[in-house]
RNA sequence: GGCGCAUUCGUCUAGUGGCCUAGGACACCGCCCUCUCAAGGCGGAGAUCAGGGGUUCGAAUCCCCUAUGCGCUACCA
C-alpha cells in the first residue's frame, strides 16, 4: 500500500532549539491543515537529538505557539498515541535497530576522521573547485579492522550512498527533481554519542509513525536523496514528499532568529490575533482561488490543498498582517472585544492605574476603539487618559502645534471653558457637548477642525485618538473642565 | 566552487496554449464621509509576465540558453 492510498497522517517535527518563528509554524500549519482537510491525523514529534543545542524552554514555547493558533495535534507530547514516544531522543533503540542491518552489507566507518582532517579535506576540495564531500577513506576499510577499531575508539556510522546513476525525488510542490548520485556524500547517520542524525531520525520515525505525507521546508530538498536512498536500502515505503517554499525576511533572506523579530510569541506579545496570523500564514505560499484573501481557520481546515502550494519563496509582509489583524478586531463580537480590551489594559496601563479595570469604562470605549486598533498593544495608550484624574503628561508645545501660536491656543482653551461651562452636569451628553464645542466657531472665528486638536491634547494628552465629544462625556464634567484649566495654566 | 530551487504590479498571489489589451488583496495616491485619528465608500496609479532564442495559426503558460536571487554543501536541524 503506497503512502498516498493510506489514511493521511502528517506531522510537525521541530527541534527544540529556540522559539519557533513564523517559517516553522507555517510548515506546521500546512501539515495540520492538510491532515484536517483530508480527515487525517496530525502528530507532533520533537526532534531533540542534538543534545548540544537543546533549549529547555523550547518545548513549551512550541506547544504554546501551536495551542495559541488552534493547531491541535492528535498524537504527540501530552496526548500520547500508538506511536509514542514522540521525543526522538527516546527512540534510540528504534534508530539503532534500523541502522544495524545496513552495517552488515554496507561498511560502518569505524573512526571519525578527526575534525581537522575533515576541515583540511573540505578546504582542499574548495580550492580545487571540486564538489565537496566526505572522501570515503574509511569506507574502504575491511570489516574486521572497522569492528576492531570501533571497539576501542569513538566512531560514527555513515551511510554508504549509491554513487551510480541518479536519485529522483517526486515532490507534490516541485514535480520531479533529479540528483546525480556521484555527487552524493556518505552522510553520518549515527553520531558518536549514539544519537541519530536528522536523516536517519526522520526516515525511521516517519516510517514507524506511518507518516504518509512528509511536509517540510525547502531547505531540506537538497537532503532528499539521502532520505530516498535510506528508504530504498531499508526496503521501506517512502512518504509523499512536499517541500514548502521558504519564507523570506524583508531582506529577502531565509528567516532566522537574528533576522527581525519573527518569533511567533513576539507577534502575540504585540497584540496579534491568532486568526489574523493563521490567515496571513495560510496565504504565504498557498491560495484558495483567484480572489479570496480573507479566510477563517475553519475554511482553511476544509479547503487546504497541497496541490495549490506554489514553489517560489514568499517575502514576509508585515503590512498585510496588520491589515488582517485590524480586520479580525473589527469582526470580533462585543463580549470578547471588551474582555480583550480589559486584558490589554491590565497588562499595559501604568501601575498607577487602579486595578481591576472598571468594566463600565471599557464597555463605553469599546466601540470607539474597535476601528482604530491595528494591534492590541495600541489599546492602552489610546485609553490611558480615561483612567487618571489628570491628563497623561504631554509636552506643552503639543497644545500649540496645530493652531500655530500660543495665543491662539490660549483663546481656544478660554472659549472652550466658557462654552462647556454652560452645559450642566445633568446635560453632560454627547449631543450637548458637540453643540457647545460647535458654538465655539463663532467667537473664535475658526473652523471646528482647525481648533479641535488643542482640546484633544488638553483632554487626552495626545493630538489624536478616540472621538473628542465622547471622550469628554466619558471623562465627566469635572475632570474634563479641570483638564482644560490645567492646559490653560501651562500656557501661562 | 559544486548541486538544487525559484523568477507575473513594491509585497502576497490568480493564471496549466486562445476567456489576459494579465484578475484579486495589502501597501501607495486622490476624492467622498468626517470633531482628530481611524474605519468605510468610490476611483487611480502600478507587471512590455527576469532577459534572449525557439515550438505553435496563437505563449505568462511548452522547450533551450543567459542573468539574478535564494537554499544546501556539519557527528545542526
Amino acid at each position: 500500500m503506497t503512502a498516498d492510498s493510506r489514511p493521511v497522517r502528517t506531522r510537525y517535527a521541530p527541534s527544540p532549539t529556540g522559539d519557533p518563528h513564523v517559517g516553522n509554524i507555517r510548515s506546521a500549519l500546512f501539515s495540520w491543515a492538510y491532515a484536517r482537510a483530508n480527515g487525517g491525523t496530525f502528530l507532533l514529534r520533537i526532534e531533540d537529538t542534538d543534545r548540544n543545542r537543546l533549549v529547555e524552554t523550547s518545548l513549551e514555547a512550541i506547544m504554546e505557539s501551536l495551542r495559541w493558533l488552534g493547531i491541535d495535534w492528535d498524537e504527540g507530547p501530552e496526548i500520547g498515541g500508538p506511536a509514542a514516544p514522540h521525543f526522538q531522543s527516546q527512540r534510540l533503540p528504534l534508530h539503532q535497530k534500523a541502522a544495524a542491518p545496513l552495517i552488515g552489507k554496507r561498511p560502518a566507518h569505524p573512526r571519525p576522521p578527526r575534525p581537522e582532517r575533515l576541515d583540511q579535506m573540505r578546504a582542499a576540495q574548495a580550492a580545487a573547485k571540486q564538489p565537496p564531500g566526505y572522501d570515503g577513506t574509511c569506507r574502504r576499510l575491511p570489516r574486521e579492522e572497522a569492528d576492531a577499531r570501533a571497539g576501542r575508539e569513538p566512531f560514527v556510522v555513515r551511510f554508504a550512498m549509491n554513487k551510480e546513476g541518479q536519485t529522483v525525488l517526486t515532490d507534490m510542490v516541485r514535480g520531479q527533481v533529479v540528483f546525480e548520485n556521484k555527487l552524493q556524500d556518505d552522510f553520518v547517520m549515527l553520531k558518536s554519542d549514539g544519537y541519530p542524525t536528522y536523516h536517519l531520525g526522520v526516515v525511521v520515525d516517519d516510517t514507524e509513525m506511518e507518516i504518509t505525507h512528509a511536509i517540510r521546508g525547502d531547505e531540506w530538498i537538497s537532503s532528499a536523496p539521502k532520505h530516498i536512498q535510506l528508504y530504498e536500502a531499508l526496503g521501506w515505503e517512502p512518504p509523499v514528499w512536499a517541500h514548502l517554499p521558504l519564507i523570506l525576511g524583508p531582506d529577502h533572506k531565509k528567516l532566522s532568529k537574528r533576522c527581525g523579530d519573527t518569533a511567533l510569541h513576539d507577534f502575540r506579545a504585540n497584540g496579534c490575533l491568532p486568526e489574523a496570523m493563521i490567515n496571513f500564514l495560510a496565504f504565504l505560499g498557498w491560495s484558495l482561488d483567484d480572489h479570496t484573501s480573507i479566510l477563517s481557520i475553519d475554511e482553511l481546515k476544509q479547503h487546504f490543498d497541497l496541490a495549490r502550494v506554489v514553489a517560489n519563496p514568499a517575502v514576509f509582509d508585515i503590512d498585510r498582517l496588520n491589515f488582517l489583524n485590524g480586520h479580525y478586531i473589527r469582526e470580533m463580537e462585543d463580549a470578547r472585544w471588551c474582555q480583550t480590551i480589559t486584558d490589554w489594559c491590565e497588562r499595559d496601563l501604568p501601575v498607577s492605574v487602579k486595578r481591576p479595570i472598571v468594566p463600565a469604562v471599557v464597555e463605553s470605549v469599546a466601540p470607539l476603539l474597535k476601528e482604530r486598533t491595528a494591534k492590541l498593544a495600541d489599546i492602552a495608550p489610546m485609553v490611558e487618559f480615561l483612567f487618571s484624574y489628570d491628563a497623561p503628561e504631554f509636552p506643552v508645545e503639543m497644545l500649540v502645534e496645530r493652531v500655530g501660536d500660543a495665543a491662539t491656543a490660549v483663546r481656544v482653551l478660554d472659549v472652550a471653558l466658557t462654552s462647556l461651562d454652560t452645559v450642566a452636569e445633568a446635560d453632560w451628553a454627547v449631543a450637548n457637548i458637540e453643540a457647545a464645542i460647535r458654538d465655539m466657531e463663532g467667537p473664535l472665528e475658526m473652523k471646528l477642525r482647525k481648533f479641535v486638536p488643542v482640546l484633544y491634547v488638553a483632554e487626552m494628552g495626545r493630538p489624536q485618538g478616540i472621538p473628542l465629544f465622547d471622550s469628554i462625556v466619558l471623562l465627566g464634567r469635572e475632570r474634563a473642565l479641570q483638564r482644560i484649566r490645567t492646559a490653560r495654566l501651562r500656557l501661562g
